[in-house]
DNA sequence: ACATTAAGTGATT
DNA sequence: AATCACTTAATGT
């Protein structure tokens, strides 16, 4: 945990932070699928990513769901800022999308640490300004771009994450995060097919180009 | 061999 | 782009 905590971090923390991380913070790892946070949770803990990566969804009244970005090592989560700040429920929902690792810091050293490091604070703004831009890139994605565009997006994204251009992933699958139906999906990847960006297989999807 | 689940397709809105 | 209705293909028991 130490040496993960230095080579994803040790650029970014002073070293009176990162004993700090070590002393207070819990080691979690999940596996693929493993939910995090729910919708409407109460946010403990912060979590650091050192290995893995994190979907995070919105959800509206019907319980239907939307993919909004991923998150990867390095990042953390925007909304826990927010919450630990109001005390109010999360708004995501979190799943793993990888087998991931990470530390766990209880929110209520936030406000402390802020104060007491310097590297503490401007990593906290600087994700939350790179979550802001996930975020735009999101809605930009939802208003200016049609389902091909987005199914492409997502393909995109979900290689970058999964550092693996086999995507395994059903049809059905692409379609709840896409929030769109699966007859749908399937047929804009036979047209991606068509155009030898992608090759199908049960279960699968392999990315050929991108 | 049969049931189940994933994927492909034409027609309609 | 969504939905329906149906077919075909792959996989598990």
């Amino acid at each position: 945990m130490k040496e993960q905590l230095q080579n994803n971090y040790g650029f970014l923390f002073s070293e009176d932070l990162i004993s700090d991380i070590l002393e207070n913070g819990i080691l979690k790892e999940v596996k693929e699928g493993d939910q995090l946070i729910n919708f409407g949770d109460t946010i403990k803990f912060m979590p650091l990513l050192l290995e893995g990566a994190l979907k995070i969804m919105r959800q509206d009244n019907d319980g239907d769901e939307l993919l909004l970005y991923f998150l990867e090592r390095g990042d953390t989560c925007a909304m826990t800022m927010t919450c630990c700040m109001g005390q109010t429920k999360s708004e995501i929902k979190a799943v793993a999308e990888t087998d991931s690792s990470m530390i766990m810091i209880p929110v209520q050293f936030m406000d402390s640490w802020m104060k007491k490091h310097d590297t503490w604070r401007s990593y906290v703004f600087e994700s939350y300004n790179t979550r802001f831009h996930e975020m735009l890139e999101a809605i930009d994605s939802l208003a200016f771009l049609d389902m091909h565009g987005r199914l492409e997006k997502y393909l995109r994204d979900k290689v970058l994450v999964n550092k693996d251009a086999m995507l395994s992933v059903t049809h059905q699958e692409i379609a709840y995060d896409l929030h769109t139906s699966r007859v749908v999906v399937s047929r804009l990847l036979k047209a991606l097919e068509k155009e030898e960006k992608i090759k199908l297989h049960r279960n699968k999807v392999e990315v050929l180009v991108f």
